[in-house]
Order: structure tokens, then C-alpha cells, then sequence
DNA sequence: TACACGTGGGA
DNA sequence: TTCCCAAGTGT
């Protein structure tokens, strides 16, 4: 290690004692020399609801998890559908699929407490280079290098890395290791990210404010913006179907679950068309899992990281029972519970409106 | 390496 | 409105 990233990581912790966020699954410095500690299933929990999640996003769902499942035995208790319902608006769902299976991995094969090691922590579900680095230099104050976004940007921009995304990693690992204290690694990990959140943001960052902008090569020899490099935007694709909701004479709507694999696996949703790239897929009532009185409800649009979709929704009242194997009928009591992702919600919205 | 995988908020 | 993006992981 050398003298310039030895002086970097007291500069940042200064920084930090004084400008830190407060978070709820974060012990701030000044409760942590109060002899509090972090608590690896809060950090766990938090870290895997921040992945590609914003902190305002998550403060909901993290107090309810929290609340219901206070610990990792009571999360590992439940079923994949309770989590599901739970995680349900926030996305990626996958995460809430790993985040059961990791409850119950370290339960059954941890005796209930989670590993310190990067390497251990990186074998369970849903943990992969990030959270194995942000949970064992956060929870366990282990000497990790924690990167992620912010700190990929913010380290970019302090040394000027011209190489792309995601080739740099490699780089800004290695510097990120070489900066990180022995004593605080979590704190100083924090600080990283929170001086990327705070100043070194990708728009505008204030680098007046900035402890490292006498450091900073992106700021001396051209503009912070242009860092990190990153490739070129693919275009999304449109993909067209038709969302047909149905209506029992109490109100309660046909849901069914979704294939355990692919997109929204395992959420609930009302029945659809496949979703197709083709303009002349068929998306017209006749195209309905099973006959009725289709009312045409207008149209939806829904953005995913990888395509847009719009659906035309379709309505009709119906009284027998369900027509469609292994759907069920969700009353109005309890749809706001179901495991629906946003973009079923959108759908049923237009339908009864 | 490249792509699949959600959502909502800000400029 | 459109674009960008926010504490990534799995395959």
C-alpha cells in the first residue's frame, strides 16, 4: 500500500464521521465507538434489496421484511410465496427467490449464522463479488474490496480510467484493495459509496464539496462526467400482447402463477397472451385463454431492462367457476396482497377503472 | 463476455 | 416525453 491511498482512506473516513447518511440497517460511526454492532441479517437483507434498487425504494419493504421476519430463522420459516407478496413491486424477483434460499442454506448448513469469509459468503444464493465484499467488511469488519457503482464511478473519475466498463473492474478492485484501511474497512467501504451518492453523482457531482477534488485526475485534467466510460445503449425492442382480466360477481379477479423460470418467475399474474416481437400477433379477445364477454379496456405500457411491452387489457364479468386449471380467484380483500408485479398491477387498474 | 432480469424517480 | 439510472447476480 502506499502513502497516497493510506492518506485517502483517513481523508474519507474524516469525511464520513462528519457527512455520513442514516440509514436503518446502518450503525453510524458514532454508535458503532458506542460499541453497537451491525447486524449481519439487516446488512444482508439491505444489501440485497439495494442491488440495482434505489434507498428510497427500499425503506418500505426493508422496514415491513424487517417487521415480519426479524431474523434469519423466522425469513427461512416462511414460504417462497410469503416472500414473493412481500418483495412484490420492488422488482427483480430472482432476489427474493435467493434471498429465501439463502435463508434457508445458512439455517440448514450454517447453524444459522452467517459465514465472515467473502469466499463462503459468495457460495450462497443471491451473494455474489459485491454483497460477499459489502457484508464481510460491513458485519465483520473484514479487509474486503467492496465495489459497486458508486465506487466504480467514484474510482474511475479519481484515477481517470479511460478503459470501459466492465472491463475495468479488474483496476478499480485492485486500487479500491490498496485504499481500504485495516482498521474500519466497513466504514471506509460506506463512505465510498456514500461520497458517490452524495457528490461524485453521475450528473452534476459537487466536486467543490469533494474531499478528494485537489486528488481527483477526472476533475484536474478533463470533466468528472465523462467518467466512468461505459458502452453504448442497446435499443429496447417492442413486444406486444394482450392481458385479459377477469371479474367473478363479488369483485374477485382470476390470477395465476407464472412459470418458475424466465421473467416474474414464480408472481402471480391475470392471463395472457405470450408476448411477442411480431406486430400481427394475435392480441384481440380471440386470442383469450378461455371464451367471454371481452370488453376492450385500452392499452398499457410497461418498460422492462430489456424490452417495452404494451398490452391491450381486456375485461369481462364472469360467474362460473374458474375456467382456467390451477387459477384461482383473489377477492378484493386480498389483492393487494397477491405476489403481483407492477406492470399486473398496471393491467388490473386499466381493467376496473 | 453478453445478456436476462423490474421498477420508479429525476432531469 | 424520453433518457438515464440505483449498493448486481446468474447463466
Amino acid at each position: 500500500m502506499n502513502h497516497s491511498t493510506t492518506a485517502h482512506a483517513e481523508t474519507l473516513l474524516n469525511w464520513y464521521d462528519k457527512h455520513h447518511r442514516s440509514l436503518p440497517w446502518r450503525v453510524s460511526p458514532q454508535d458503532r465507538n458506542r460499541g453497537e454492532r451491525p447486524d449481519p441479517y439487516r446488512i444482508w437483507l439491505s444489501e440485497i434489496m439495494l442491488q440495482q434498487t434505489t434507498v428510497q425504494a427500499v425503506k418500505p419493504y426493508f422496514a415491513d421484511f424487517l417487521k415480519r421476519w426479524p431474523t434469519i430463522s423466522e425469513l427461512a420459516a416462511a414460504s417462497e410465496e410469503d416472500v414473493l407478496k412481500a418483495w412484490a413491486g420492488l422488482g427483480y424477483y430472482s432476489r427474493a427467490r435467493n434471498l429465501k434460499k439463502c435463508a434457508d442454506t445458512i439455517m440448514r448448513d450454517h447453524g444459522g449464522r452467517f459465514p465472515q469469509t467473502t469466499e463462503a459468503l459468495k457460495n450462497l444464493p443471491g451473494i455474489g463479488d459485491y454483497t460477499a465484499a459489502a457484508i464481510a467488511a460491513i458485519a465483520f469488519d473484514s479487509h474486503a474490496a467492496v465495489v459497486d457503482g458508486n465506487i466504480e464511478r467514484v474510482i474511475s473519475r479519481l484515477n481517470a480510467i479511460d478503459t470501459p466498463l466492465p472491463a475495468a473492474k479488474t483496476e478499480i478492485k485492485a486500487i479500491v484493495h490498496d485504499m481500504t484501511p485495516e482498521e474500519r474497512p466497513g466504514d471506509f467501504a460506506q463512505a465510498l459509496m456514500d461520497l458517490g451518492a452524495r457528490l461524485c453523482t453521475p450528473k452534476r457531482p459537487a466536486c467543490a464539496l469533494c474531499p478528494f477534488n485537489s486528488d481527483c485526475e477526472a476533475l484536474a485534467s478533463s470533466d468528472p462526467e465523462l467518467y466512468p466510460v461505459k458502452p453504448a445503449k442497446k435499443a429496447k425492442p417492442v413486444r406486444r400482447g394482450a392481458a385479459f382480466v377477469a371479474v367473478d360477481s363479488a369483485g374477485a379477479i382470476l390470477l395465476r402463477r407464472r412459470p418458475d423460470s424466465g421473467l416474474l418467475a414464480g408472481m402471480s399474474e391475470v392471463p395472457t397472451t405470450d408476448w411477442t416481437a411480431r406486430r400481427d400477433g394475435a392480441t384481440g379477445p380471440q386470442a383469450a385463454p378461455f371464451s367471454a364477454d371481452w370488453q376492450a379496456k385500452g392499452s398499457i405500457k410497461h418498460v422492462f431492462t430489456h424490452f417495452e411491452l404494451r398490452l391491450d387489457v381486456y375485461r369481462a364479468d364472469v360467474k362460473a367457476n374458474p375456467p382456467l386449471e390451477s387459477a384461482w380467484w383473489s377477492p378484493p380483500g386480498e389483492i393487494d396482497g397477491e405476489a403481483l408485479p407492477t406492470v399486473m398491477k398496471k393491467a388490473i387498474a386499466a381493467a376496473i377503472s
